[in-house]
DNA sequence: GCCAACGTTGGC
DNA sequence: GCCAACGTTGGC
């Protein structure tokens, strides 16, 4: 079991979009940088993922999603309409990929960005070094469980 | 391979 | 809107 914090801009795509989808399911696409494609690539089904809002009034980890499908090319950069179409992708050699994630657990407490900072235990996450910038990072283990603690998770 | 220019990210 | 930080591009 490995764990993961994936960024989104909740006016693009919330958390709680994820119970309007079918199966409360999403295809989470659109990653366009080596090293959090990389990510992508490691991550296997049944893995666990924080969903982090970013560029928003409050940033913050927002719920919990569980990876239902491990990485397959990303039907974004194929699709010559998506914002996410990149031409030097193809069917033949597709250069991006995409997992799914499904729901896992609602948060009882949103964990703001602040409350990352403010704790020692997580002086390490990759997500609050200076100038970071990877919308997919792995956690530890022990960071995963802290910040479920922060979030009042049993 | 170097590196300047440019674009993007993301908190504030 | 600002700006620091970083990745990518492309000329050489």
């Amino acid at each position: 079991m490995n764990y993961w914090l994936i960024k989104t801009e909740p006016a693009e795509f919330a958390f709680a979009d994820l119970l309007r989808q079918p199966a409360r399911t999403e295809c989470w696409g659109g990653v366009r940088n080596y090293q959090a494609r990389n990510f992508l690539r490691a991550m296997a089904g049944g893995d666990l993922a924080f969903v982090y809002h970013s560029s928003c009034p409050e940033p913050g980890v927002a719920g919990v999603v569980r990876i239902a499908r491990p990485a397959y090319p990303d039907p974004t950069a194929l699709d010559r309409h998506s914002a996410y179409y990149d031409p030097a992708s193809t069917a033949a050699a597709p250069r991006w990929v995409a997992v799914d994630v499904t729901w896992h657990a609602d948060l009882p407490r949103f964990v703001t960005l602040a409350d990352l900072r403010a704790d020692r235990a997580l002086r390490e996450l990759i997500i609050l070094r200076r100038g970071n910038r990877l919308s997919v990072t792995p956690l530890l283990p022990a960071e995963f469980h802290r910040i479920c603690w922060l979030a009042g998770l049993p």
